[in-house]
DNA sequence: CCGGGCCAGGTCCTATAGGATCTGAACATG
DNA sequence: CATGTTCAGATCCTATAGGACCTGGCCCGG
C-alpha cells in the first residue's frame, strides 16, 4: 500500500536526501499528541489501537509504538490487556500537586535561562508574550486555543533556554500536564490580564539580567495562577 | 508458535489463573531495565530489535514496544531507521547539570516528605540506610551493587514519600540517569563514608521532623556529592 | 417478567512475512 | 595506494493473520 509514504522530507537543507526519514510511528504520535492538546479527546475516552489505526490509515503496529511513547507523558493511561484511555480529569489534589511541581521546577528554570540569556532568546520570550496579549480570548476553545499555545511556549522556551538537558525532561514531565489542565480544569483564560502582566514581570526581569529576579517573578506567578484558580474554586 | 501455550515461562504457577496476566511488553521491559541497571549493556552498544527477541524467545513486536517506553527514561536512544543504543557515558558536562537538576528538585521532595511523614515512612527511610551502611563496598560491580541499590532506593523513597505524582514523575526522569552516572562516572563508592554520614543527617532531620532541616540536608548532600565528584575529577 | 447461556463483534496481543534501508566488506579502477 | 562501486547480510519498519479475552445483544427456560 502506502508504504514508505515519503512526502515528509521537504526540510533538507540540500536537494538529494532528507538527513532524518519520517518513520509512521512519529506522524501517528504527532496526531496523537495534537489531539490530546487540543483537547478532541475527552478525559476518560478509550484511545483503541485498532480504531486508531483505521482511523489514519495505518497498520496497528505503529500506533502500539506511538502510545507506548504518550504513555510516558502521563496524558494516557494503559492497563494490561484492556487498552489506552486518555487521563481523566484534574481533581482539586490533582491541581495542588502540579502546582508545587511547577513551583520547584519553574523558578528554578527562570534564574539558569536568565543567567545565560542571549539576544536571540529574549526576542522569543518577547515574541510569545506579544503573541499572549494579542491572542483573541473568546469563549469557544478555537478562540482561546492561540493564547494557551502562547502560554505554554512562554514557560517551555524558558526550560529549554536553561540549556539543561534535565530540567527540560523534569518540565516536559509537567507540560503535558499543564496543557491538560489548562483544558479540562475550568480556569486559564478567566485570568488572562492577571497572567498577562504577570508574564510582562518575568519578562522584564529577564531583560534586566538579574537571575534573582527573574526566579522570583516566576514564583510570584506560579503562586497566583495557583491562587485565582483555587479562588475560582471549580465545582469539580 | 509457542503461543500463550505453556513453555515458555518455565514458572511453575501455582493453580488456576492469575488475576492480572503478564503482557510480554512488560517482561522485556523489565529485562531490559534490569540489563542496563546492572550494567550489562554498556554505554554506546547497539541494542538490536530482532537480536533481543531471538534472546528472549520472543517476537519483535514486544520488543519494539518495550524499547519505545525505554526511550523516555534517557537509558537509550533512538535514531530512525538506524534502532537504538545504550546513551552514552556521562560527560562531566552532563553531570554538572543532572546536579543542577537534583539540587532543584530532591531537597523540595525532602521537605514535602518530612512535612507528612508516617511512622511506616520513616522505618523504610531507616532500613534505607541500614542497607547502605552494611552494603559490601569491594571492587567489582557485582560486591557494590546492593551499595548502590540501598542509595538508589533512599532517594526514590523521599520521591514517593512526597504523595505528590508530579514531583515522582520528576524525580523519576531523573533516576534513570543517577543510576547511569553512578554505574559509569567513576565514582559513587570512593566516597561511600561521607556519603553514609551525609544520608544519616537526613534521616536524622527526618527523624526530628522539621521539614526546613530535612530539605536543607539533602540539598547539602547533593551539593557534597557534586563537590567530591568534580575533586575527582574523572578522566572522561 | 426475569436471569442465564450463546453468539457475534470488537479489541488486545503476539507471531510472521516481506519491502526498504543501512552497514561493512570485497572488488574494481585511477 | 587511495577511492568509488557493488553486493550480501543484518536490521528496521509496516502490514497482516490469527488466538485469547471482553462486551453487549439475543434467545430461551423458569
Amino acid at each position: 500500500m502506502q508504504l514508505a509514504s515519503t512526502g515528509s522530507g521537504a526540510e533538507g537543507r540540500s536537494a538529494g536526501r532528507p538527513v532524518s526519514r519520517q518513520v509512521l510511528a512519529d506522524h501517528v504520535y504527532e496526531e496523537l499528541l495534537a489531539s490530546l492538546m487540543d483537547g478532541r479527546l475527552e478525559p476518560g475516552a478509550a484511545v483503541s489501537i485498532d480504531g486508531t489505526a483505521r482511523e489514519l490509515d495505518v497498520s496497528p503496529t505503529p500506533v502500539r509504538e506511538a502510545l507506548a511513547r504518550l504513555e510516558h507523558t502521563g496524558m494516557v493511561r494503559r492497563v494490561a490487556l484492556k487498552g489506552y484511555r486518555v487521563a481523566p480529569v484534574f481533581t482539586q489534589e490533582d491541581f495542588a500537586e502540579l502546582m508545587e511541581a511547577r513551583l520547584a521546577i519553574e523558578p528554578v528554570n527562570a534564574r539558569l535561562a536568565c543567567s545565560r540569556l542571549t539576544p536571540g532568546h529574549l526576542r522569543e520570550l518577547e515574541q510569545a508574550v506579544t503573541d499572549l496579549k494579542d491572542a483573541p480570548r473568546g469563549p469557544s476553545f478555537a478562540e482561546f486555543r492561540s493564547y494557551l499555545e502562547a502560554d505554554e511556549r512562554f514557560h517551555r522556551l524558558i526550560a529549554e533556554q536553561t540549556g539543561n538537558q534535565f530540567m527540560v525532561a523534569a518540565y516536559a514531565a509537567l507540560g503535558g500536564q499543564i496543557q491538560r489542565f489548562r483544558l479540562f480544569g475550568g480556569v486559564g483564560i478567566t485570568d488572562a490580564e492577571h497572567a498577562i502582566a504577570e508574564h510582562q514581570a518575568v519578562l522584564d526581569a529577564f531583560a534586566s539580567g538579574d537571575p534573582q529576579q527573574a526566579e522570583a517573578a516566576m514564583a510570584e506567578h506560579v503562586r497566583k495562577v495557583r491562587g485565582r484558580a483555587i479562588a475560582d474554586a471549580p465545582a469539580d
